[in-house]
DNA sequence: AACGAAGGGGTTTTT
DNA sequence: CCCCTTCGTT
């Protein structure tokens, strides 16, 4: 262990390199037409994943406009005025605090859960290292002045004398009435309960300050674990019960679908599920695709852009191959280089998946790729079909460019609140700021045309969020947006400051504040705020540090640990996570779990709606509701297979280039439309492929007829399943009797996937119900036109739901309450747990290898390193009460992590602050504090 | 056209 | 080690 710890304090350098190359950025910003697609959009990038779409996009975002119309702020100076302390909370606050008094059991519990304190400063530590599980199930005792007299027998998590889970986790006396029920994990289900909480219950001074700061524009600042994401459900929750906006008036942006749930299950406490499910929440995709359908046909500037109202939103697989299809076309099209360096890039786009992340270097390439751009782009609106980067931009251009649409949505929205506002891109930046009518995109500004009187105040703007925790700059998000590009904008900007960390223990937040010293000195001026940060809770457990041979080790002793937790700590499964840099660790981990029966949930990535069986049905749907859809027709048109294989998609193809139309809407008119050439695509393909042809096209027309009859969603996908066969080709036993030759893997494999589509059946009411529920959005209130396209768009809105806003918790809330949650440190930004696992902290995989990598022409190193840093912050301050640090030597999961891997570099920085006071009893966690 | 076997190539994060 | 592509066979 001693070299162990000696390893943690090797001198490491950091390469800071003042050289950030401009080649690529050069590249973009003379090569990119903007507007040479004709259709005024052509700002919208590739894929959606990468820097390079709002690299050059940016450039053209904030050329509009210096007429400098002033952005009229607040109105409600006085409102904070009488807010110094909570003792003079304006009566109608105290009418809501004393309602708030009578909580439900439930309540109880969720206030329990959501203020697990620290442990008491009382207990004293001794350095006996004896387990002795079985201590731990006596009843809990019920009060404060009980649990106070214990002392912790042990530095380690495996002392003996708790009480209950709760003492051992720690709590606040606020949580010490009786509510400590072992299943904690209920607490983001306030649905049982009918009765209110007060959103101004408990707060400090300065949180208050910040949930009743006037209008205008007003950014908060903090650290994690300081009740941002709370003042922001709280000030929405103000806004509705004491400024008098209606729900709807106001909007809650959040960064992912996940976030928008939790913050809705907030509001549901501060204002019942009705009103609560009324206030718009969402994504910044989510919302602007909501937007979009609306407006897409109605406004001039979106017309011209060629969609309809039944766009679909291609997701990252549905651009890959579009690019894909784009560049192998293109070699016949183009000079002979191109044939040797096209499928070079195709064969990136496989891995980077985005144009922007390629070094491009020779004028051949610059070419090809100037001209597969412009491709891209015809080919999504053949599709019509909006990419994620579009649902951005296009909304932008329609704020930018259509005073009225700007006017209609500031009226529609007079607050506009921002979560994690560190990561917005220059885009989305740009949508709130116009909204809210910014200092510099006032030139379209509304109302001044047509002698129209001006008298729609522009949004009022409330933003939250930490620098220290901009993690999505790999993805065009840009940290200055709330740096600088704010004041710079909003003059009169209120900046807030909250102080206080409520979430974690000292010890957590010592370890926190550790990874942020370890910075380059440019950012730790720049993050000062972040490593004074106050632990209000009292000090609580050591962390525990852990190293081990292999990943499989470490993931095994997590295991062990998370089980000992459970079983004689009464800790719940699912307050536990389990965070890691790549998705890919989550392999061992889950096999490690799975051997040792620790129940367990991976959330992330590999989403249901992401498996292959499931895009695939939910194809057919798509191209039933937009028949112009060329990516679902290629995926599905041999799914099952049918005979139609390359060579007939080949020949479909041909034959609707040469009528100018999309071959999947040529298809689904085969036989059928009165212009249809007789014959002229059956001889082209033959009979046999003809009949497939016909078949598909029947499957697709019954979809499109079970959708339009208004079938629900749940039916139309079965039915959807059911004509395509996909039951025969999966178990062909259960049909024919050809399945002699199936292989016990591939059947095991097969049975999953069906079990998948049975699932889907389920998940698509689910999806129908949300869209239902809280997605009267843009359809009623606005200007009176309710429900204009009601009705008929209904399967679009629920395909748009799954593209834009869908991720696995439809699994994760309901049958895994009791599993420890296995997913990415991305993945678990705005979360908290009691006990967080951090594993894998070594060299090359936190920081990962290739942002070690000199600079790659897009962002500096020192940048990446530094968001490599942020990322190891984001996820050590995600623990409440207990953090686990790990590294591992060697990984069986990847060739490239080397056989000795050093310990993360943050892990030495996490601890540099903090003494090791002891060892755990079996050897594995060494103790610091 | 369909399916399985062998080979090659790759570091990551996600709305 | 895993995924994807390509090649070869039926
Ligand atoms: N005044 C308070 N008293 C007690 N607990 C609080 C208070 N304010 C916030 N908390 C609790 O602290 C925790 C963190 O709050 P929240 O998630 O809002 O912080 P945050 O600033 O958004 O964090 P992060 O930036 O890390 O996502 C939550 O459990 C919340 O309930």
């Amino acid at each position: 262990m001693a070299a162990v710890h000696s390893s943690l304090h090797m001198t490491r350098s950091l390469h800071m390199t003042s050289k950030v190359l401009r080649c690529r950025a050069h590249c973009r910003g003379t090569r990119a037409p903007l507007s040479s697609s004709g259709f005024g959009f052509g700002f919208g990038g590739f894929g959606g994943l990468n820097g390079f779409s709002y690299g050059f996009s940016a450039r053209a975002l904030f050329v509009v406009g210096h007429d400098g119309q002033d952005h009229e702020l607040g109105g409600c100076g006085l409102v904070c005025s009488w807010l110094s302390s909570p003792s003079h909370v304006p009566s109608h606050v105290h009418h809501h605090l004393k309602r708030g008094r009578a909580l439900s059991h439930h309540q109880h519990a969720l206030r329990a859960m959501s203020s697990l304190s620290s442990l008491r400063s009382t207990r004293r530590f001794n350095q006996s290292t004896v387990r002795s599980p079985g201590a731990f199930q006596s009843r809990r005792s019920s009060s404060s002045s009980s649990s106070s007299s214990k002392t912790l027998s042990s530095l380690d998590a495996h002392g003996s004398s708790f009480a209950s889970p709760s003492d051992f986790l720690d709590q606040n006396d606020e949580a010490d009435t009786e509510s400590h029920i072992p299943g904690m994990a209920s607490s983001t289900s306030p649905s049982a309960s009918k009765k209110l909480v007060n959103y101004a219950d408990g707060m400090s001074d300065e949180q208050l300050k910040a949930v009743l700061a006037p209008d205008g524009a007003v950014s908060v600042k903090a650290g994690p674990g300081s009740g941002k994401t709370r003042v922001l459900a709280a000030r929405a929750a103000h806004l509705v019960t004491n400024e008098g906006f209606m729900p709807w008036q106001v909007l809650c942006i959040t960064f992912t679908r996940k976030a928008a749930g939790e913050l809705r299950d907030r509001l549901k406490t501060f204002l019942g599920a009705e009103t609560a499910s009324r206030v718009h929440a969402g994504t910044f995709h989510s919302v602007c695709a909501r937007i979009l359908r609306r407006e897409v046909e109605n406004r001039l500037v979106l017309r011209k852009t060629g969609r309809t109202a039944d766009f679909v939103v291609f997701d990252a697989g549905d651009s890959i191959g579009t690019m894909r299809q784009v560049l192998e076309e293109q070699m016949f099209f183009t000079p002979k280089q191109s044939l040797e360096t096209a499928p070079k890039l195709i064969s990136r786009l496989g891995r980077e998946r985005s144009f922007g992340e390629m070094p491009i270097m020779r004028r051949d390439e610059v070419q090809l790729y100037v001209e597969a751009k412009n491709r891209y782009e015809r080919a999504l609106i053949a599709s019509n079909a909006f990419d994620f980067d579009q649902l951005l931009s296009h909304t932008s251009m329609l704020l930018r460019d259509d005073p009225d649409a700007l006017r209609d949505y500031r009226e529609r929205w007079p607050h506009i609140l921002v979560d994690e506002f560190q990561d917005t891109n220059s885009i989305q930046y740009d949508i709130v700021a116009r909204l809210a009518g910014a200092r510099s995109t006032t030139a379209a500004d509304v109302g001044m045309e047509g002698g129209k009187k001006n008298d729609v105040r522009a949004s009022s703007l409330f933003v939250v969020g930490d620098t220290d925790q901009a993690i999505y700059g790999w993805r065009g998000a840009n940290v200055e947006n709330m740096r600088v590009n704010l004041s710079r904008d909003f003059p009169a900007v209120e900046s807030l400051h909250l102080s206080a960390n409520y979430r974690s223990t000292p010890q957590v937040v010592r370890a926190a504040s550790g990874v942020l010293s370890g910075q380059s000195r440019g950012n730790l001026q720049q993050s000062r705020a972040n490593f004074s940060i106050r632990a209000h809770r009292p000090s609580g457990l050591p962390v525990h540090v852990g190293s081990f041979d292999d990943d499989v080790t470490e993931a095994d002793a997590i295991s062990r640990e998370a089980m000992w937790l459970a079983e004689h700590r009464g800790v719940s499964y699912s307050d536990m996570a389990v965070l890691y840099r790549t998705n890919r660790q989550a392999r061992s981990l889950e096999a490690a779990m799975a051997s040792r029966g620790v129940p367990h949930i991976v959330v992330g990535s590999t989403s249901f709606f992401q498996k292959k069986e499931v895009k695939d049905v939910l194809s057919y749907l798509r191209l039933a509701s937009n028949p112009h859809d060329t990516s679902s027709f290629a995926r599905v048109l041999n799914v099952p297979p049918r005979g139609l294989g390359p060579k007939a998609l080949d020949e479909v193809k041909k034959l609707a280039a040469k009528r100018g139309m999309s071959a999947a809407s040529m298809v689904l008119a085969f036989d059928g439309a009165a212009w249809e050439p007789k014959g002229e695509l059956a001889e082209a393909v033959g009979a046999r492929v003809a009949k497939g042809i016909r078949d598909f096209r029947d499957i697709v027309q019954s979809v499109a007829e079970s959708a339009n009859r208004g079938d629900d969603a749940s039916d139309v996908v079965r039915l959807a399943i059911d004509r395509s066969g996909f039951r025969d080709w999966l178990l062909p036993d259960v049909g024919t009797s050809k399945g002699k030759k199936m292989s016990k893997d591939k059947l095991d494999e097969n049975m999953k996937r069906w079990s998948n589509l049975d699932n889907l059946v389920d998940v698509a009411r689910g999806v129908q119900a949300a869209v239902l529920d809280d997605d009267d959005f843009l359809r009623e209130d606005v200007s009176g036109d309710a429900d204009e396209n009601g009705g008929s768009n209904t399967l679009a809105d629920f395909l748009e739901r799954i593209a834009v806003f869908a991720d696995d918790s439809q699994d994760a809330d309901e049958k895994d309450d009791q599993a420890v949650r296995l997913m990415t440190l991305h993945s678990a930004k705005g979360l908290e747990f009691d006990v967080v696992f951090l594993c894998g902290m070594n060299e090359g995989l936190l920081p990962h290898a290739i942002s070690l990598n000199d600079d790659d022409g897009i962002r500096s190193k020192e940048m990446r390193v530094n968001e490599e840093r942020n990322l190891a912050f984001v996820g050590i301050t995600r623990a409440k009460s207990m953090l686990y640090l790990t590294h591992h030597k060697t990984s069986s999961a990847s060739r490239f992590e080397g056989s000795d891997a050093l310990p993360s570099r943050f892990l030495d920085d996490a601890l540099r602050g903090l003494k090791e006071v002891g060892v755990g009893d079996d050897d594995t966690w060494f103790l610091y504090q």
